[in-house]
DNA sequence: GTTTGTTTGGTCGTTAGACGAACTAACTCT
DNA sequence: AGAGTTAGTTCGTCTAACGACCAAACAAAC
């Protein structure tokens, strides 16, 4: 079996909110335990069952320290021993695997008409799943946050009646946020300048975990990689598919927020000059000739409300399946300028995998094609560059999942629940 | 004197090539000494001259940690002590600088029509600056290699003649270079499936010293990232102002490559659907709206020599001072496509500081504003998301520049030479 | 000049934690 | 039963950061 090099390992040192320019952090023996801890437990993530030893000779640590290792996530309750193997020659090895039953990490995605809770467990199984309808788009932002808070309580008192620890809470909104937390821009919500964040950590006073906002697509996009059929991707682009558009980027393993946490704003890209007029003032954008807000306002007649947005994509589906050639003259128009915005992706950041989300999914079977069409005729590199284009498995709850990914994360990079 | 705070600093493993898929690399004391010893040096290089204890005082090291540190990279000639300090109360400090003598990085930027080598210092500070030319879009891609290996050979010579140890070489290469450092498509210089780094390390035999071969406008990303005036600046964009244009992209401080190491490639970007063609096959790319080549076919009665790119420039840039209508006007419309491809980048990535490059230096003073102007307009998040636009100081050999910086980031992240 | 205070940088002992080797445990195969 | 194999633990070693202390070298106050 071939020894795994051991060349240059990126420690994780406590910066976890470093000040920017804050150069690189200096390490200590508890960043070497960390990283080493986190390297365990995703370890044990990725390859459940398996043994110590095991882990020792796939990561190369030490058979000594993977022991010690263990025996401190044991402590902590993120790993469980299960049974022996049998049947194998040489003395059984104890299988260890992640132990589900102590914490819960929670994602809110927020929407214009609803707002989607998930808890799951360590290892990313759901354990609840609940969907209300939410008046976002006209409720003021005081009470969206007083209803996101309740929606929190609830959940985590359910939570603690299972006797479940919450590690975290992530909020997933359609729109700007900053680094911080706080919400700049949400048009469709009608918000400005809303710090989530704090706000919601006010109200739920001191809830004893952390509570992060951001973006919805950002946090699709983390979906996709945690619970997405893409393994070991580290560059990815995820497309939220809604009213308007947006993407989630990954690269090198991780999501790039840029400097102020504004990236993945493809919805506003033009792409038609001079062509149909946005929301947000300009003309041609993404939005307006690949999203689906403008796609059911040339569909359903009298426009559309966003509160109805699932039944109306609905009949566009079924029209669609009766081969009405409007609607599929109106997918294929979507799809071609889809298929451009795909392309100036795969150029700019030739990702490996391109996710299509949202309600995106439903449409696939008409445009996917076409969409990835577009996209291969666009870019300079041979082959997309290795783009794969892919539709999302995940359903509408992507960005909450991918909240309540974003805290297994933080988890999995070294923010480790204290022992008992 | 506030203690910085130690939370989660991300620790140097031996992961530089590691491959994709393998998981995060367990950590072991080493690694620590290594992330301590970039530290120390990335400080000295920031604050130079600097004492001991400034260096622990900011850092949050202890004192004896730095002491054995130095001690360690002084052993290496990385850092040299030079004189006490004098007048102030207290024991005077022996000040620490880098050591600019024992070592030199060497960058070579290939082009169409001549070839640029540098070498610079520990400190950033240029030994050498040369510039030959070289029938790159003629010569094949063997000859080619020679002719980079001789001047590689050259340069190293006379290294070695001022007692120079050379740390590295990095190539620049206009066009898609994948991560082994092979040139799969230059379609200027008429390549395609080049292994540059390898046949370079080839003809160079056993060098001593590693080879690496970049994109252009990457390694003008890093150039400007290290010499350029933009203090601590984590999320940038470099775009190179050739006879094409690309794009270098730099986000939470580090370049990133995508996939296959294929990003940057915004020439290609549809601009102006069904624009005027491109060589590339598509019509309304980037490259033939914004591009150089295709602005000097407008100005220049005959078309464009690549070989006699600069002095055409300059005449352009003589007819703009004379206020040629034409040549105005059409720089402005240039500077309004750039300024579209510039928005593309800012809604998409979000960057601090886009830089633009190459010729578009010269011609900034009639088309900056207008493309900042384009740019501002087009982004969603309100003033571009923070994003400044502005011109590289660096010249010509930024890409060469860039090159040997990328040598200089290698020991920066503690890729050490070993001591004597 | 003497004293006091301040700052630098080094020494020494402590400690965390990874590693290697040896060892024990528990099984299968012959 | 014995040989072979694999799992996991124990123990001693070693690296390197850390805290406390100390001597050196200066300025300022007296």
């Amino acid at each position: 079996m071939m020894r795994p090099t051991r060349n240059g390992a990126q420690l994780i040192t406590n910066t976890q909110g470093s000040a920017p320019g804050t150069g690189p952090q200096p390490a200590d023996f508890t960043d070497v335990r960390a990283t080493n801890l986190a390297v365990v437990l995703r370890f044990v993530r990725e390859n459940a069952p398996c043994s110590r030893a095991d882990i020792a000779a796939s990561t190369g640590l030490n058979k000594a320290t993977v022991s010690s290792l263990v025996a401190d996530l044991i402590d902590r309750r993120l790993l469980r021993e299960t049974g022996l193997t049998e049947n194998r020659v040489g003395r059984p090895a104890t299988m260890l695997v992640l132990d589900g039953s102590p914490y819960a990490a929670v994602g809110i995605e927020v929407n214009v008409d609803y707002l989607t809770a998930v808890a799951v467990d360590l290892k990313g199984e759901a354990l609840l799943s609940w969907r209300r309808s939410f008046p976002g788009g006209s409720a003021s932002a005081g009470q969206a946050v007083a209803g996101i808070a309740g929606v929190a309580r609830r959940v985590v008192t359910r939570m603690t009646k299972e006797a479940r620890q919450v590690l975290g809470l992530t909020v997933a909104v359609p729109g700007l946020v900053d680094l911080t937390g706080s919400v700049r821009l949400a048009p469709n919500m009608g918000w400005r300048d809303v710090d989530l964040a704090g706000d919601l950590a006010k109200v739920l006073r001191d809830p004893g975990f952390p509570v992060l906002v951001d973006n919805d697509a950002n946090l699709g996009a983390l979906a996709e990689l945690r619970f997405g059929p893409h393994g070991g991707v580290r560059d990815l682009v995820y497309l939220t598919g809604e009213i308007g558009v947006g993407a989630g980027i990954v690269l090198d393993g991780r999501l790039r927020r840029g400097g102020a946490g504004f990236s993945g704003e493809i919805g506003h890209i033009e792409i038609v000059p001079g062509g149909p007029p946005c929301h947000c003032g300009r003309r041609g954008c993404l939005e307006v000739v690949a999203g689906l807000g403008a796609l059911l306002d040339r569909t359903v007649p009298g426009g559309v409300s966003p509160a109805e947005l699932e039944p109306e994509i609905d009949e566009v589906v079924q029209r669609a399946e009766a081969g009405d050639p409007v609607v599929l003259d109106l997918l294929d128009t979507l799809a071609g300028n889809l298929g451009r915005g795909v392309g100036i992706v795969a150029n700019l950041l030739n990702p490996e995998v391109v996710v299509l989300g949202g309600y995106y999914v439903k449409l696939a079977p008409w445009i996917l094609a076409r969409v990835e069409q577009e996209m291969l005729a666009r870019t300079l590199a041979p082959g997309g560059g290795g783009c794969r284009l892919v539709v999302s498995g995940l359903g509408y709850g992507a960005a909450a999942l991918g909240a309540a990914a974003r805290v297994l994360d933080s988890v999995d990079s070294g923010r480790l629940p204290a022992p008992a």
